[in-house]
DNA sequence: TTATGTATGATTGTCAACAATCCTACTGTT
DNA sequence: AACAGTAGGATTGTTGACAATCATACATAA
């Protein structure tokens, strides 16, 4: 049998865990856009100290969710439309990329596993499970994107649709009909 | 006159100052890849605290030129010929689409200051100067990237090239004949 | 009233020290 | 000789404290 080397297996550290937490809690839009983030008091609330949490916020602010301004504080980004014209449009350019390699590399196996989540997300939408749509939906790329089979693609996509999910939270009004949404799924990978 | 926010001018913090400073570092090669950062040694070698250094390091981590394995240390990414090959093949895909948004926007000023930068280029070619070259390269897209007018994909691109120049330093037997490649540019300025 | 100066608390920037973990080399046992 | 066990130093993980800076409110003068 063959073994992973260990040192590829996700022994976290502090800053890591931290950013996972506050990267969630951006991106669900339970923190608001904008809102400044102190230092003292989000350490002490989470139980860590200042250095963690600064290192942690490092990788948000390199990941586009921070926007900090030294001796000022860091804040959470706030969009303006442009931002999220180009955040759109460069998605539009990379998925649509990551769909031609998927056509080139998938595998009937790959492609019954993709049908199975738009299944599940139809089922989901049904019942207007909103969070559970939005996960499943995360996942259909994700799976698109593994298929593509160019790990760099997927990491900037990754970090794109992110930010995407987080405007999305703040303006979920967008989402209204969410059966819709997935119909396009169905579309997307017939057309596959 | 229209002042801009100070907010918005980079007074700069030190963990940022000591990314700049290793970032040049690794890209020019003169950290070789697959070194390991010991934390203490080069905080001290830098003058500053290890907790400034660690900021930097997780900046240049989420920008993918540092790798880290919690607990066992740091080490300048050692690319494998898959991540050239990805890096090469994304940074096509987007460069094409930068090229595409600067000739619907271009002016005549900006195509003459292109102009420009290649004459110049073509100059450090003549003097060997490959140094030079290099940087008026990165110019020579930048601007491109300026004209095309769309900051995400700009920021997206910037750090591909990062990353690339990193790996070109360590093979420069890839830039022997550096005439040949400015005459590249120019061939890419008059297709605009 | 408006503008300028000043003091105070709040927040960030930076550091040095301690704790936990890892790696290496040595020891002893079979 | 090959292996497991075990110190010891080296390195990373984490923290709390101090210094520097910023923002706010108040006081003072024109």
């Amino acid at each position: 049998m063959e073994l992973k080397k260990l040192s590829e297996l996700d022994r976290s550290n502090l800053a890591d865990e931290i950013a996972i937490y506050l990267r969630d809690l951006i991106i669900t839009g339970q923190i608001a856009p904008g809102t400044r983030i102190i230092e003292a008091e989000v350490s002490s609330q989470l139980g860590v100290s200042r250095g963690s949490l600064r290192e942690s916020m490092r990788i948000l602010e390199t990941e586009g969710l921070l926007e900090s301004f030294p001796g000022r504080g860091s804040f959470v980004v706030q969009a303006s439309l442009r931002d999220i014209q180009e955040l759109y449009s460069l998605r539009c350019i990379l998925e649509g990329e990551a769909m031609r390699l998927a056509i080139d590399n998938g595998t009937k196996n790959d492609f019954d596993r993709l049908q199975k989540t738009v299944d599940s997300m139809l089922e989901a939408a049904k019942e207007q499970s909103q969070r559970e749509v939005s996960e499943l939906d995360y996942q259909f790329h994700y799976q698109i994107w593994e298929i593509a089979d160019h790990i760099l693609l997927r990491n900037v996509l990754k970090s794109i649709t992110i930010q995407v999910r987080m405007y999305l939270a703040v303006q979920t009004q967008l989402y209204e009909d969410l059966a819709e949404g997935v119909f396009d799924h169905q579309l997307i990978l017939e057309a596959l």
